[in-house]
RNA sequence: GCCGGGGUGGCGGAAUUGGCAGACGCGCUGGACUCAGGAUCCAGUGGGGCAUAAACCCCGUGUGGGUUCGAAUCCCACCCCCGGCACCA
């Protein structure tokens, strides 16, 4: 009865509409109303796919509500259009980056206009442009100022495909995070930005803020804090060698001590017989990838240097050694090794020979003992399962585990059965070894040296066995006491042994203050933003190196330091054009060269979001009353993929920028929300790489070889040829269905796989939808507006009632912390479906239906705003959609219908009963009525009532016997 | 290994936060229209029992236990999956 439903026809009509008409212009000098709505702005990088629509169609729908519920909405959109892919894109064919991103930049607008996304246009930005980089060179410049921004000698991760060195960021895990190539570490002098001064802060302010807690959790372990105490050891020379533990309380239990290869003493401490043997690991440790050094498989290796170090805490003589294993750049670069509580230090202890002393007792009080066949005088088992001892015995071995307090006990009763010339050992709180003349305690390296001499003399076969530790690891019996890294009461620990377990780090922390040997010390991972990069197409340094005033920053009314207009750009970027490199001295006006690298993209995003506010402003990079009014952001849509990188970037140079003076707040997020990928089948050929899925018939084959293809479903993305346009879709079905498919697909924050028979169900829907709308639209038109809810019939109550509840359920996923219009879009599709029922028993109220549709248009709008659009214009209301208000929930509405109560025996439904509002809301009542009811009685009779609950409103439980 | 998030039909997922499990959609099955349909429309669809049907009953939210009149939801133990980090002292 309704019109066909044609959407190339209605959305030809409003596609301009809305921007045109002003609505998403946000007026900047009216903060009293104001929202920031952003999106993370796009790499604008080929064409975009529906993948990317999730992300814009959504921040589309919220903007779009916002709008309606009165809000001065700032909702901007710019480019991050310096970097790789662009100047790889100009290196191989010969096109200018900026003509390359701004193509892409045109194909983005169209892709977003056609979508019926809509932003405030006059704000955009683009990171490329001078009036842009400008100011992030200007940010530069206030950082050198202020000694956040310096320039340092330092190991640096490049990559050798990108030709460019990377922050630690991104090289997290040893690989580039662009191509993941593993990365090469280079001593280069570079510029960092200190973002470590703000790692505590960073850190604390996380707590506060309305983020998702997986991402402040990638944060918070990225920043990496721990507390533990700096120890100053010395050589036998009298060098001073500090080391960052985190656990002081195992300071008894060093056996040596760890240098990182690169460590500036290394040099001086290496005896003279062992320079060779060092200078040929260091060699062999920095010719090592990243990934292989980091490679936990991997077995320990080092050397040992040939030099001592004492032992603050005892004086005991511990050899140095250096290994892979301890970072340079992290901590002291040098650490105490515990192998007794740290499995890295065993691992290495046990493969070169060096002692294990144990210094914390292991929680759960148990010892063991293992006494060998024909060690013991026979009559051992009998007088252990006498004094009530759990063992076993297997071919003449005992196997005696023990509670840590019958220790004493035990001893004295083993004591006198071992043979002399051999012994058994207790190993638990502390090593101690029972021979028949003696008991020796492995608590120190003479001890241990002590034990194993005797062990070796009395048993021949272990005179191969270095230390204590290696004869005890052949008895698997042992195995699980001899290391472990939980807390627990020092033992052999001199003045504090018997610390309990949970002061133990606290109180030696204080004692070592007292002697002046140590200090509370906290460490973090997090290390300096290298900021560097040996590229062209990107922000140029802002700086000028002169023979006679050496490191020279531009003047501030010089920027900005434009990038040179090339013919065409080489390998080197700016280091090959000399045009470039020379220049003036800004302070002596002699010959300088130019800084020829450029800065990471990631300084470009680290602050666009303040630019928004002042976009043309030519003489600050934004307006500080303004800016503090409008940030920090209400609510930030983008990626996952961006949780550390952009986002602790924006969070660092917001912080440096307040403390500047320029801005008044300190987090540039208040609410921050990750939306999930959309995925699709890929399909690879090991011969014809990447199969396009249209191309892959049934049996995934290759095309082209018949070959079985590799399927994985990942992210839709260029290069594995599985994306899908939005442009053919949009032709066949329109930007609507596209739109409500996406946001109906399910829970925004989830990756989900796109589904063409799930969009095909959107498509039916508007369909019904617009045949049912535009075939009752003409007969309510002149209906009256106003009406009586209470004076309608049932049927019409019903529907009254369902609309209400439907505002609010639509209304509360725009309000909620989720975003689930997946539920707001089925809640409207469930009210359709109601209305068709209603519409199909016969003739409705006219006023009522008329309220229904026109409701119903604008609950819909936000998701397919061409639809409601070209219905409301012909609603005959007048004005546009988004001048309208949000439908508002009537809390009164439900009350006109009956209710069905549940009833529960026995924890069972077993019977439903319809009862008037006013019935079912009061518990008395309600109890009454059921009780009554004839339904209810049945499954009663014969049975004596226990007990009756009755939740007014929701259900009645009996319990029966 | 550590941290974070999860396990609900064939699938994506709902369930007003302790109150009718499976909304809505996809898929599937049957039917209608049709030369045809991978288009559209109508009906059915958690599993099982009973079975002509209505009705009724049992089981069911990863597993086992607990709290409660009542548990997908709360508590305890365990299993599995996803994401992040991982020689950071």
């Amino acid at each position: 009865m309704g019109e066909p439903y044609n959407p190339k026809e209605i959305e030809a009509r409003w596609k301009d509409f809305w921007w045109e008409r002003g609505f998403f212009r946000a007026d900047i000098h009216d903060t009293e109303r104001k929202f920031y709505y952003l999106n993370m702005f796009p790499y604008p990088s080929a064409k975009p796919h529906v993948g990317h629509g999730r992300n814009y169609i959504l921040g589309d729908a919220i903007t779009r509500y916002l709008l309606m519920r009165g809000y001065n909405v700032l909702n901007p959109m710019g480019w991050d259009a310096f970097g790789l892919p662009a100047e790889n894109q100009a290196i191989r064919h010969g096109i200018h980056p900026r003509d390359w991103t701004m193509r892409n930049i045109a194909e983005f607008k169209r892709q977003f206009r056609d979508w019926g996304v809509v932003f405030d246009w006059d704000r955009e930005i683009a990171t490329c442009e001078p009036e842009y980089y400008k100011w992030t060179q200007w940010i530069f410049l206030k950082l050198y100022e202020h000694g956040l921004a310096y320039r340092a000698e330092a190991e640096v991760n490049y990559c050798p495909t990108c030709d460019t060195v990377l922050a630690n960021e991104q090289a997290a895990g040893g690989r580039c995070e662009r191509c993941n190539t593993p990365v090469e570490k280079k001593t280069l002098t570079q510029w960092f930005f200190r973002i470590t001064a703000y790692a505590e802060e960073l850190l604390r302010d996380l707590d506060d803020l309305d983020w998702p807690e997986h991402v402040k959790t990638m944060q918070r372990n990225w920043i990496g804090r721990s507390e533990g105490a700096n120890v100053v050891f010395r050589s036998e020379r009298g060098d001073e060698i500090t080391v960052f533990t985190t656990r002081p309380d195992t300071l008894w239990g060093a056996t040596f001590m760890v240098l990182a290869p690169e460590h500036p003493l290394v040099e001086k401490l290496t005896a003279p017989e062992r320079r060779a043997e060092v200078e040929e690991y260091k060699r062999f440790a920095a010719r090592q990838t990243e990934v292989e050094r980091l490679s936990t498989e991997k077995e320990k290796t080092g050397v040992f240097i040939g030099a001592y170090a004492v032992n603050p805490v005892n004086g005991a003589r511990i050899p140095i050694w250096i290994a892979d294993y301890v970072l340079m750049t992290y901590g002291t670069g040098a650490i105490m090794a515990v192998p007794a509580h740290d499995a890295r230090d065993f691992e290495f202890a046990l493969k070169f020979g060096i002692p294990v002393i144990p210094v914390i007792a292991p929680p759960g009080g148990k010892a063991k003992s293992y006494v060998m066949a024909g060690t013991y005088r026979e009559g051992l088992p009998g007088a252990l399962r006498e004094a009530g001892f759990a063992f076993e015995e297997r071919d003449g071995a005992l196997y005696v585990t023990l509670d840590e307090g019958d220790r004493e006990r035990y001893i004295d009763l083993v004591r006198r059965y071992i043979l002399p010339g051999s012994w058994t050992e207790v190993i638990g709180a502390g090593w101690q070894f029972v021979f028949s003349d003696s008991v020796l305690n492995v608590g120190s390296i003479e001890e241990e040296k002590a034990v194993l001499d005797k062990c070796r003399e009395l048993e021949p076969s272990i005179r191969d066995k270095r230390t204590v530790a290696e004869m005890l690891w052949e008895v698997e019996f042992y195995r699980d006491l001899l290391f472990h890294d939980q807390r627990g009461t020092m033992i052999n620990s001199g003045p504090l042994t018997g610390t309990p377990g949970d002061e133990a780090v606290k109180r030696t922390t204080e004692w070592l203050e007292e002697q002046g040997i140590g200090k509370f010390a906290v460490n973090y991972r997090l290390r300096d933003w290298l900021i560097s990069r040996q590229r062209y197409w990107g922000a140029p340094i802002p700086i000028v190196y002169c023979d006679k005033c050496g490191i020279v920053p531009v003047p501030e009314e010089e920027l900005p330091v434009l990038l040179p207009e090339v013919e065409r750009i080489g390998l080197k970027g700016l280091a090959e054009i000399p045009e470039f490199v020379n220049t003036t001295c800004p302070t002596c006006g002699g010959p300088a060269r130019r800084e020829t690298d450029t800065m990471d993209t990631f300084v470009d995003s680290s602050w666009y979001y303040l630019r928004y506010i002042s976009p043309h402003d030519d003489d600050k990079p934004f307006d500080p009353e303004l800016v503090n009014a409008w940030l920090p952001v209400d609510l930030y849509v983008g990626g996952v993929e961006h949780a550390i990188l952009h986002l602790l970037y924006s969070r660092f140079i917001t912080k440096a920028l307040r403390d500047l003076g320029y801005l008044s707040f300190g987090e540039p997020f208040a609410r921050l929300f990750t939306q999930g990928m959309i995925t699709y089948p890929a399909y690879w050929c090991p011969e014809h790489r990447w199969i396009p899925p249209a191309e892959v018939a049934e049996g995934k084959r290759c095309p082209h070889c018949g070959r079985d293809l590799e399927v994985s479903v990942v992210a839709m993305s260029k290069s594995k040829l599985n994306v899908v346009s939005p442009d053919e879709l949009i032709e066949r079905y329109g930007a609507d269905t596209e739109r409500l498919y996406t946001l109906f697909m399910g829970p925004p924050e989830k990756e989900i796989e796109w589904s063409e028979e799930g969009l095909r169900g959107a498509w039916r829907f508007l369909n019904r939808f617009w045949e049912l709308l535009t075939g009752w639209i003409p007969r309510v038109k002149d209906a009256p507006a106003a009406f009586d809810p209470a004076a309608l019939p049932e049927a019409a109550r019903a529907l009254w009632a369902k609309l209400n509840e439907t505002i609010h359920r639509v209304t509360r996923e725009f309000e909620s912390e989720r975003f689930g219009f997946n539920v707001a879009i089925a809640a409207i599709m469930e009210f359709t479906n109601a209305l068709e029922d209603y519409l199909a028993k016969g003739e409705p109220d006219p006023a009522l239906l008329r309220r229904a549709i026109r409701d119903l248009i604008l609950l819909i709008s936000p998701f397919t705003p061409f639809i409601a659009e070209e219905l409301w214009s012909r609603l005959g209301e007048g004005g546009a959609v988004l001048e309208q208000d949000w439908p508002t929930y009537d809390e009164e509405a439900l009350k006109l219908l009956a209710v069905e109560i549940p009833v529960q025996i026995n924890g069972k439904v077993r019977a439903r009963v319809k009862l008037p509002h006013d019935v079912a809301g009061d518990a008395e009542a309600l109890k009454e009525a059921v009780l009554s009811a004839e339904e209810v009685r049945r499954h009663l009779a014969g049975r004596e009532l226990v007990k009756v609950i009755a939740v007014p409103g929701k259900l009645v439980s009996l319990v029966v016997k």
